[in-house]
DNA sequence: AACACGACCTGGTAGC
DNA sequence: TGCTACCAGGTCGTGT
């Protein structure tokens, strides 16, 4: 699930939900999602203080606590984080769970369990520019991919440059933009930049929307991710625009979907 | 600096 | 039914 999107509407759910609630206690079910962190040192860290601020800093979850404690989660492929009661709740994979006053409470729930929770203590995530700030300009992306001489799926996966856009969201983001991902990244021209520029905010700001609305309707997920997604997991199956074979490659290890006559 | 690959984990699905 | 193989939204460490 978690690419940008999913990781902001996660953010905004828990800001209107959870933030200036008291945490009664976390509770680490499953010890390994804080390696090599102790897990006990956790808990006690957030053990009777106040969720201050939820922070979203890429893909990566800043939770700032009362205490002056910054708990930092990383969902990684699977994880989510849920907000009692939910149905999905049921079938486990529950790693964690923030006890809030009441009956309400936040879940960590990430059925691979790759997902981290850890203590931010000195080194908080430092990654590259978030496609969904201001300061993401054409100029500035033009300036970041005019260095680099990678494919475009590569560039646009690396978090050190852009953080945020995973594998699902770079192919689309390439397929609106009509450009073929194994381009170097650095030889587009500024025009093909320009245009990759507002495809990554547009599918971004569309992913977002999307993702937002199926945390309190999680049927709209499945209809919305039909008809948005152009080209991620859709090979064998037509291109929505021409009707050409949707293809699948592998890139940096990790399937990249693509249409051979749409993006050249 | 760029790339390939295995590791970390679990679960779903296709094929025999 | 049950086995095997492969696939999956992310990142990190190691080796070439």
């Amino acid at each position: 699930m978690p690419e940008l999107p999913e990781v902001e509407a996660v953010c905004r759910r828990l800001r209107e939900e959870a933030a200036g609630e008291k945490i009664v206690k976390l509770e680490i079910l499953r010890p390994s999602i804080t390696k090599p962190q102790n897990p006990e040192a956790i808990e006690a860290a957030c053990h009777n203080t106040n969720l201050k601020q939820v922070e979203r800093r890429g893909k990566n979850i800043l939770l700032h606590l009362a205490n002056g404690a910054v708990i930092h989660i990383h969902l990684r492929m699977t994880g989510n984080l849920y907000l009692i009661p939910d149905r999905r709740l049921l079938t486990s994979a529950v790693r964690a769970v923030f006890h809030l006053r009441g009956h309400k409470g936040i879940v960590f729930y990430d059925p691979r369990a790759l997902g981290t929770l850890r203590l931010a203590t000195d080194s908080l995530p430092e990654p590259g520019i978030d496609p969904l700030t201001p300061n993401f300009t054409p100029a500035l992306f033009q300036s970041l991919a005019k260095k680099s001489r990678k494919p475009a799926k590569l560039f646009l996966m690396d978090q050190d440059k852009l953080s945020g856009l995973g594998n699902i969201y770079a192919a689309e983001a390439l397929f609106r933009a009509g450009i073929d991902p194994r381009k170097s990244i650095g030889q587009l021209s500024s025009r093909r930049l320009t245009a990759l520029h507002a495809a990554i905010v547009g599918v971004l700001k569309d992913a977002v929307h999307s993702a937002y609305l199926s945390y309190s309707d999680p049927g709209h997920m499945l209809a919305a991710e039909e008809e948005s997604l152009m080209v991620y997991g859709r090979a064998g199956e037509p291109c929505r625009t021409c009707g050409r074979i949707i293809r699948r490659m592998i890139q940096g290890g990790r399937s990249t979907f693509y249409c051979a006559e749409c993006q050249t």
